[in-house]
DNA sequence: GTCAGTGCAAAGATTTTGCACTTTG
DNA sequence: CAAAGTGCAAAATCTTTGCACTGAC
């Protein structure tokens, strides 16, 4: 299977297609996590990439306008990580112990949605869906208080 | 029925009650949407308490910390909004169009969270679920492309 | 060739922090 | 009184923007 440059993506979004661009679509759809803007600057140096700062904060800005990436604010501090969209939506579950990320495998609010548009007569287009937690290891440490 | 003064609330996190944390919380309970901490410094000087910004943000961020609030991150922009935890959580739907937030009543993940404690073996301690789409009036307006 | 994309530096916005002073328990 | 809380000003962090230059179509 030969490596995606995402001309296609880019071209139905009516996007020019650029280094850049295609690049940073790379890092991201190379990244099992979502990763801040900074991240992304510093894997594109680190494939050679001469890239600016404030150009990957546009790229990305311009990639979320056209839903070919999405901007998430799960972290505890105040910087956005940025995603790329695939097929299968995902959702994390952050520990607040030790501020590690893991995926949860499929989404519990298909039938919900569907239910509340009717009910608010709204038209859904997506949802952010973030669980938090303590790890088995976070809780080994004694971060967790049972009940509280 | 009296005004609460939160004492109950502040002493059971072992803070001590000061006038700057029951305004803030007063403020935060009158409060039907998540506010920004410059809007809790504006909305405190309009009732004539004198508390500087940087008091909201260690107000907010101790409280935080002992979940008497809970800081999200929903707005478009990168400015965090704080609610009062209530007995009854609650999740909003943000309209992409206009940026209106209302909240929806009940949560559609109780038992989903019971499931995936067991599946993963963390402690779940809370989720952050909003629902993003287009409200009545912002459908109207064409601002919602039904097949995209 | 034209318009979109980019680099650079500078500004903006939000949030945090150091230190001296004040208040709570 | 001791420890925690606060005001103020300054810094830190993350993100956006103006303008001149470059590259894609």
């Amino acid at each position: 299977m030969k490596k995606n440059d995402f001309s296609d993506a880019l071209r139905q979004c009516g996007l020019r297609k650029t280094n850049h661009r295609t690049a940073v679509l790379g890092v991201l759809d190379e990244s099992a996590l979502p990763v801040a803007a900074e991240q992304v600057y510093l894997l594109l140096k680190g494939k050679g990439v001469s890239i600016n700062l404030s150009t990957v904060y546009r790229v990305l800005d311009t990639l979320s306008s056209n839903s070919l990436v999405t901007k998430l604010n799960i972290a505890g501090d105040s910087r956005s990580l940025f995603e790329i969209n695939r097929m299968d939506h995902k959702h994390y579950l952050v520990c607040v112990g030790c501020n590690k990320i893991e995926c949860i495998e499929g989404c519990p609010l298909e039938a919900y949605e569907k239910a509340l548009e009717e009910q608010t007569r709204y038209t859904i287009a997506g949802h952010k869906l973030d669980i938090y937690g303590y790890c088995p290891e976070c809780k080994g440490k004694g971060y967790c208080i049972e009940n509280e």
